[in-house]
DNA sequence: TTCGAGAGTGAAACACGTTTCACTTTCGCC
DNA sequence: GGCGAAAGTGAAACGTGTTTCACTCTCGAA
């Protein structure tokens, strides 16, 4: 059940903290886990499936935590960057942690495809929540419009651009936070002008 | 010598080619090559270090390319987006090979961050001079400013982050181009206004 | 209570990146 | 021509991701 998928995923993330992707062996997983690794192999594809579906597990959580408190900020690129200022913190705690999760999205790897988009859905619902703003109807009952969906993907492509700039330590966490809440604001300033 | 050196990453990049990162097996490089394992072993550190030397291997060419016909485009955002609609093509139209250095390169291996240092610099260079025009002065002649440094380093952020959405299928060819097009466009508008 | 399906197990085997090492070849320099 | 260093060789070995398989366990439906 779910019981021994979160054990497993726990142990993985415990493992990538310590010591980055290399340190995630499936073997350790799943000793860690007390679970026999063919289970393992039962549950996740891949050791990237293992380790998007980890991604993936804590934007659930952070979905939820979204939906409770929403991102404070009068206009909508004030609230989209505090999301983010929010998002960026969360992964850089844990900057092992965050570098394996980043190498497994980037890996490409065909058969994670699918959670990949799971979860960049998820983060886009958060981000077009963010921007209609605390007032404005969920994302659930309204759906998002055209220019809502392209905002949404565009920031996080920037983000993610970032937070791989900042893995091969080209950027720091700072700039990380800065350069997406720059592009935040000129993206929701820039768009409407398009179309 | 270089002609070994080549060699092999002719035999990578072709492997490459056919069948992606699985596909480029570090003994098959090395018999297609007619060299020995631990010769290629000599060369490069790691199966990593070798796709991303392919990949500035292919980057000087681009840079000697630019240099002799400089993109056309009456403003800088027409230059640039010049410039990354040929790199995106050129990328884009060997898929396999594409996804393959994608993926080295956002392996977060810590040897090959040197090389990307260096790759990223060399792109940067192709970008200001596109900036600047024709007419403006080489990058090797006159230092870039922080500005220009700024732009070319985001720019080129986010187009490796859409290549990368497109590797997970996320987003098409034509959405790469458009949307990195884009972000030149609004970026150069965006960036003077702060600073 | 019994049954069947799906989940879990554990051990072995395989594939491939990487390392090691003793040996040979190549090459610039005296 | 002879020498030493650097480059190249090839084969074996190791680690780890992944697959396989025969077996056991769990649990809900009949």
């Amino acid at each position: 059940m779910k019981d021994r998928q979160n054990k497993i995923l726990d142990a993985a993330v415990s493992l990538a903290e310590e010591g980055g992707f290399d340190n995630v062996r499936q073997r350790d997983v799943a000793a860690k886990a007390h679970v026999a690794l063919g289970t393992l192999y039962r549950r996740f594809r891949s050791k990237e499936d293992m380790l998007v579906a980890a991604l993936d597990r804590e934007a659930q959580a952070l979905e939820k935590r979204m939906r409770e408190t929403p991102p404070k900020g009068a206009t909508p690129g004030e609230r989209v960057s505090s999301f983010f200022r929010m998002a960026t913190r969360g992964m850089i705690r844990k900057p092992m942690y965050a570098r394996a999760v980043l190498r497994a999205v980037a890996s490409g790897v065909p058969e994670v495809a699918g959670k990949i988009a799971v979860y960049h859905g998820r983060i886009a619902g958060i981000i077009i929540d963010a921007l209609r703003g605390p007032d404005g109807p969920d994302v659930t009952v309204e759906p998002p419009s055209n220019y809502e969906s392209t905002v949404a993907a565009m920031l996080q492509q920037f983000w993610f651009a970032a937070l791989v700039g900042w893995s091969a330590s080209l950027i720091t966490e700072k700039q990380v936070a800065e350069q997406t809440s720059f592009a935040a604001t000129i993206l929701i300033r820039g768009i409407p002008l398009e179309g």
